[in-house]
DNA sequence: TTTTTTTGCTAACGAGCGTTAGGAAGCATA
DNA sequence: TATGCTTCCTAACGCTCGTTAGCAAAAAAA
């Protein structure tokens, strides 16, 4: 049986809305009443929808988790294309990803470690799994000449940190839209601040 | 009447043991019984050391602050050398003070937040003012030649954001030194990985 | 030795926490 | 009209929170 548009749709509202609360305050200090209140609800009522507060929680974090995989593998799946290109397309579809909810984004990134085991120890697999995707991608690179970098890990780490910086400062409003910022990410990314103009 | 030793050694105890416990566990869902727990004391006992609990966030917060200052300020006091090299200077002082101490990193990094008004503003004032002083210095790179980027502050946000990722990486006794990470960041965020070798 | 400071205890305060039980409306389907 | 589902309520559960008051022992200073 499965569930109505009517609770579908009640229970995505209180996720959305939890989410924003959970990048706003963070998830610790985001009360269930703080959330009813946003809602216009009661707290006892959002356990009709919901199981707890934590399902929340894991529903943002691991359906992120998600979308992450499929992009990076559809950005990937032509083995014939350069692995710079694929480099590149990998970036623009992370930060696609990363546009396209700032709130889900912020909270995907920061409040995983408020889930218990051993949905946290999971959470981390994925993570390290996705971490590996661009590692692979430099370190293919690196043999084949297109680029060059003393350590393949030590470089996805930090390109994937200035990717994940995003959230914190992107307003969907503002003059760059998420196409210009992933293009330009990349630039600089593989270019460099004294690379060639 | 500057406090004895053995008071300050006890306040700095408290602080340290509690900045490990907010960067395990973040600030909101750390608790004083906790706290006292990890000092082999009774709850009530820490207030013979310290007004609040958020007074410890703002020692952190604030200290590291000035520290970031200070190690900036000393990187880029020459004016006679080239922008490049100071960028460079800045980003290892940076590297430096981030790496002196993780779990006072990653509180000021992440639980900045948890601070009431009107800390939280002033706190965010000092980290905007400390961004400026490498978005000058990427705009004074690209004025002179020595860089080339289509936006100073977009590149210098991108940078600090390598940066700043660090402390959730870095591990003391790992392979890397501060030094050697340091100027490997340096490197690939100044020649990009697709830079001459 | 007396005085003061440091350090820590027990006990408790008011408040807020996540969550549950049980009931009652409104609505769609039969 | 009857049935069942969705939605939300009130009231409360046991628990934890940050913090305070008042007291006592130990250590340092006089």
């Amino acid at each position: 049986m499965t569930p109505s548009t009517a609770t579908r749709s009640r229970k995505t509202q209180i996720d959305r809305t939890a989410t924003a609360l959970f990048r706003a305050r963070g998830y610790a200090a985001t009360s269930m009443r703080e959330l009813a209140t946003a809602l216009g609800l009661e707290a006892g009522s959002l356990y009709s929808h919901i199981k707890s507060k934590e399902e929340i929680l894991h529903r943002v974090c691991f359906g992120l988790a998600s979308d992450f995989f499929a992009s990076f593998d559809q950005a990937t799946a032509d083995a014939s294309v350069p692995v710079a290109t694929q480099l590149r397309q990998a970036i623009e579809a992370h930060v696609r990803v990363l546009t396209r909810d700032g709130a889900v984004s912020a909270v995907f990134l920061h409040e995983w470690r408020h889930l218990s085991e051993p949905a946290r120890t999971e959470f981390l697999a994925l993570r390290d799994r996705y971490e590996a995707g661009f590692r692979n991608l430099i370190a293919q690179g690196v043999a084949s000449g297109e680029m060059h970098t003393p350590d393949a890990a030590f470089a996805a780490l930090t390109l994937l940190a200035s990717l994940n910086w995003l959230p914190s400062w992107y307003r969907p409003d503002g003059n760059l839209g998420p196409d210009e910022i992933a293009h330009r990410l990349a630039e600089q990314l593989l270019q460099g601040l004294e690379g060639k103009k």
